[in-house]
DNA sequence: CTCATTTGACCCAG
DNA sequence: CTGGGTCAAATGAG
């Protein structure tokens, strides 16, 4: 039975009632994921450019109901895909990422050498195929790059930037796809960014991984590529965790600005963030299925 | 001076 | 032995 195209992604009254087959599950959640990296991008373009506006608040409201949507329905398959691990759509790549199954060894049994095991843990782990790798809510450090084998761009590693303070233990890998293997239908430069372990750092009793100093009005003291800036309790974002110079650089061209990550920024538009956009924009860390 | 990034060296799992 | 992940000294920005 043929589905009509215009309702083949409908609910009924259960996401799952209408896709009894994990492929189907697949191919909707990419397309879900698709969509809500797409209105996250949109949403980092309009935002600012209606800082201004008496809109801007609706606006930002209607983004985050389409966040919202999207999320919820992801949440539905993920939790009805029960025989086809949550993890296996994100984590696709599994030459490189693959699952641990129930024999983790927990840390405090692990030996504890003089460097910890070089090897990964990779039980705790989710990749994201986005174009906007940097944007994802929290603060990162650079701690390394390496090519790969194989790759054209390096692989670029980065770890919470809290985390010798509170012991945070996150970290991730961004390494940009080479356009010849990189299947993105619009040919937009897209990034694999894999994440591992939870964020066990906290700021001012919020879970946004967003940190607001105390002082109130300074600039925080991230230099650099890796710009967080407060002013008067707004928190903006300009870029995080773009620490190559070959990996990000701003230039104009006509009336957008570019930088080589792939992102346009509107001309005039400084990439300041408010706060709540920042939020959204944040990876549901806490809700996710860590396996 | 402080702190983030860069990058070569090192470690170690496979 | 190879290659991926991490360390840490050097470098540079603010």
């Amino acid at each position: 039975m043929k589905h009509n195209d215009s309702n083949r992604y409908l609910p009924k009254s259960s996401v799952c009632d209408d896709l009894p087959h994990a492929c189907n599950h697949r191919l909707v959640l990419k397309e879900i994921s698709k969509e809500q990296s797409l209105v996250m991008q949109l949403r980092a373009i309009v935002l600012p450019a209606l800082e201004m506006n008496q809109n801007s608040e609706l606006v930002s409201q209607m983004f985050q109901s389409i966040l919202d949507c999207s999320s919820m329905v992801i949440a539905e398959l993920l939790h009805c895909q029960s025989d086809a691990p949550a993890v296996d759509m994100l984590v696709d790549d599994k030459e490189t990422v693959q699952r641990i199954s129930n024999d983790v060894i927990e840390d405090s049994a692990r030996p504890q050498h003089h460097h910890q095991n070089k090897r990964r843990r990779v039980a705790e782990s989710m990749s994201f195929d986005t174009p906007v790798p940097h944007y994802d809510g929290h603060q990162w450090r650079k701690y390394g790059q390496k090519q790969i084998n194989g790759a054209k761009y390096p692989r670029s590693y980065y770890r919470c930037t809290y985390g010798k303070e509170q012991g945070c233990k996150a970290t991730k890998t961004v390494q940009q796809y080479d356009p010849v293997t990189n299947t993105a239908s619009d040919h937009s430069i897209m990034y694999k960014a894999i994440y591992y372990g939870r964020h066990t750092c906290n700021f001012n009793g919020n879970d946004s991984g967003i940190s607001i100093p105390k002082d109130n009005g300074e600039t925080n003291t991230h230099r650099n590529h890796d710009l967080v800036h407060y002013n008067n309790n707004q928190c903006s974002i300009v870029s995080v965790t773009c620490s190559h110079p070959d990996d990000h650089q701003t230039f104009l061209d006509g009336n957008v600005v570019h930088d080589t990550y792939g992102d346009i920024i509107p001309r005039n538009i400084n990439m300041d963030w408010q706060l709540d956009t920042i939020e959204s924009v944040q990876l549901d860390f806490d809700n996710w299925d860590w396996r």
